[in-house]
RNA sequence: UGGGGUGUAGGCAAGUGGAAAGCCAUCCGCCUUUGGAGCGGACAUUCGGAGGUUCGAAUCCUCCCACCCCAGCCA
């Protein structure tokens, strides 16, 4: 019932042009779209945008959507990256079937296009260094002016042209450019370079070219063959649309129509692959799939679902202005998704000790533990109550600050399914006053949590029976920066790291239901978060937990507001 | 001082001449054996600004302002 509204069909500025196009029949109403990637790096939530959009699209109106390399780079492109982001696709829930495609699988049919340019007169190659013909380009506001190569014949630039393809050259020495308008108010109609030299073997055609159709002259192109409908990008290809369509005109090949949106920022993060980059090279964080990465490796490993991220995107919309969403929204939606999915379970991650004093030596008790009150198909597990039981620290304050619910001298609070507890005394560390132990009574006709005289508590905590529970590791990750735009200060964005963005608690202790926790399961911790058992490091002798998120905490932010102001 | 874009709440985002959707965040209640979840409520007299057209403007027109992108042989 709840999803019926899933189903609502969602509407953005391309979904209604799409429409529009087929009410229209145009292409006889077929939609083909493609995501691009180029395999430099690791996909992250801003490519997950486009994944959503292209290949979701697609689907809804019937068509398909192609995964295609825009490899087209030979220096900066490798097979690592095409698996780890044909991995993440898959992951997040979207097949391509057999339509995987590569703009290297083109470079021939590039090749005879620039040839047929070049004849057509419409190309020319260029002897200016780089240097040059960023002179020769202009700038913003003044025109460029003509290589004087610019006017070379057909003849020798097809000549020259081979050559180039041939090896004849060294890296830099000449490139093909095409002959448009060196006073264009565009720049990108200044005769851009179509062809550059680079003796570099390719991931996949290996040591076959030596040189390397660009970008620009790769991408209309790949779309046209491949027969693109709606061609979706992001917004900075905008001022190069005019180029792409006047090489698919010169070319007489099919036109796909180019739609461009914004892409996605987040709060707290950077999503650039080349900051990404410098974050993996410099030791900032353990790899592409650091649990504080916004990559899709990281936010699984962390543990998101694919469902949470597809939610995601389906709430932040696709519109054209620049926009930067609150990473409490990528938040909410793991909450939301792990909430209805993931089994609940005790741990504690900063155990006191508490001996339970009139509670029997030798007994242990196993008490019933809903698994998931939000669905009660889940069932129940049995849970081992003894007299020395684990809590969390934060759940004792021998002084507590008013509003403050848990545990204090005195003061009488119910374990969770088990029993209501009274604190009788403290243990101290006598050289520092730290608590190290309570005492506290239990009283035995609460069991299971509930009195029979109607005596309520004001709070209920979460524990662990000390002598069955597993030692674990569970690893704190926190938001990636201390700002909300890392890039927006005069500092190097590395400055704004959070440095508390991990925290490692070695000795935390798990209840026994967890034994043989596989790699990847994900949980809930009762009043704590969501934690996944890390598919690296975790093994069967020791677990290790990465926390995904926290659970929204009314506690930390009335602690936080009473220290802010009004305490 | 070239060209291309974009301005609706703290953050996203609908709306396309006829009473400013929705989501997140925030706040307030209710409920609760997770201070979780759930439920209910509050949150833009006004749409970057100023004029104009119109019975009527976030929507149309004019001017202005702000922000983003482009001067790679990156994509």
């Amino acid at each position: 019932m709840k999803n019926e509204k899933e189903s609502a069909t969602r509407s953005d500025f391309i979904r209604d042009i799409i429409k529009e196009d087929i009410k229209k029949n145009k292409n006889d109403g077929r939609v083909i779209t493609r995501f691009p990637p180029e395999p430099n790096g690791y996909l992250h939530i801003g490519h997950a945008k486009a994944i959503c959009l292209n290949f979701g699209a697609a689907k809804e109106f019937g068509g398909h959507c192609n995964l295609r390399f825009d490899d087209s780079n030979p220096i900066k492109e490798k097979e690592e990256y095409v698996e780890s982001i044909k991995k993440d696709i898959r992951w997040l829930g979207y097949n391509w079937g057999d339509r995987e495609c590569f703009a290297s699988d083109y470079f021939e049919q590039l090749y005879e296009w620039a040839v047929q340019l070049i004849k057509d007169g419409k190309a020319y190659i260029d002897d200016l260094s780089a240097e040059e013909i960023r002179e020769y380009r202009g700038t913003l506001t003044a025109p460029g002016k003509e290589s004087p190569y610019r006017n070379r014949s057909v003849k020798e630039n097809f000549d020259l042209f081979e050559r180039m393809k041939t090896g004849e050259f060294p890296d830099g020495a000449r490139v093909l450019r095409a002959k448009i308008d060196m006073a264009s108010p565009n720049i990108n109609m200044r005769d851009p370079v179509m062809y550059r030299i680079l003796h570099k073997p390719h991931h996949r055609q290996g040591d076959k070219w030596c040189i390397y159709p660009t970008y620009d002259f790769t991408h209309g192109q790949s779309d046209s063959k491949e027969g693109v409908t709606h061609s979706l990008c992001s917004i900075e290809f905008e001022d190069h649309r005019p180029l792409y369509d006047w090489f698919l005109e010169k070319l007489h090949v099919y036109h796909p129509q180019q739609i461009e949106f914004a892409r996605l920022n987040l709060s707290y993060t950077v999503l650039s692959k080349r900051k990404l980059m410098q974050l993996v090279s410099g030791g900032d964080v353990s790899g592409w799939d650091d649990p504080r990465m916004p990559t899709l490796s990281g936010l699984r490993r962390s543990g998101y679902t694919p469902e949470s991220i597809r939610a995601f995107c389906e709430r932040i919309g696709v519109a054209k202005r620049d926009s930067v969403v609150d990473i409490a929204l990528l938040e909410y939606c793991v909450r939301e998704d792990l909430n209805k999915r993931a089994p609940r379970v005790m741990a504690v991650l900063h155990p006191l000790r508490v001996v339970i004093d009139n509670y029997p030596e030798d007994q242990v008790e196993d008490l019933d533990a809903i698994n998931n009150p939000e669905d009660p198909d889940m069932g129940i597990r049995k849970v081992p109550f003894s007299r020395v039981l684990y809590i969390e620290r934060d759940d004792f304050r021998e002084e507590p600050p008013k509003k403050f619910y848990r545990l204090a001298p005195g003061r009488e609070v119910r374990m969770r399914y088990a029993y209501f507890i009274t604190c009788v005394d403290v243990v101290k560390d006598e050289k520092t006053g730290k608590v190290v132990e309570l005492h506290c009574t239990y009283d035995p006709a609460t069991r299971g949590g509930n009195a029979p005289d109607g005596r309520k508590v004001k709070s209920t905590l979460h524990w662990v029976s000390a002598a069955q529970a597993i030692e674990a590791e569970v690893r704190l990750y926190d938001r990636l920066f201390v700002k909300p735009n890392p890039l927006e200060g005069k500092e190097d964005f590395k400055t704004y790291l959070n440095p508390k963005s991990l925290e490692t608690l070695t000795s935390c202790r798990v209840e026994p239901s967890l034994k043989g926790a596989r790699q990847g399961n994900r949980y809930q911790f009762e009043r704590l978060g969501y934690f996944c058992v890390d598919s690296i490091d975790s093994t069967d002798e020791k677990l290790v937990f990465n926390r995904t998120v926290s659970l929204r905490d009314q506690w930390a932010k009335i602690e936080k507001s009473m220290k802010a102001g009004n305490g």
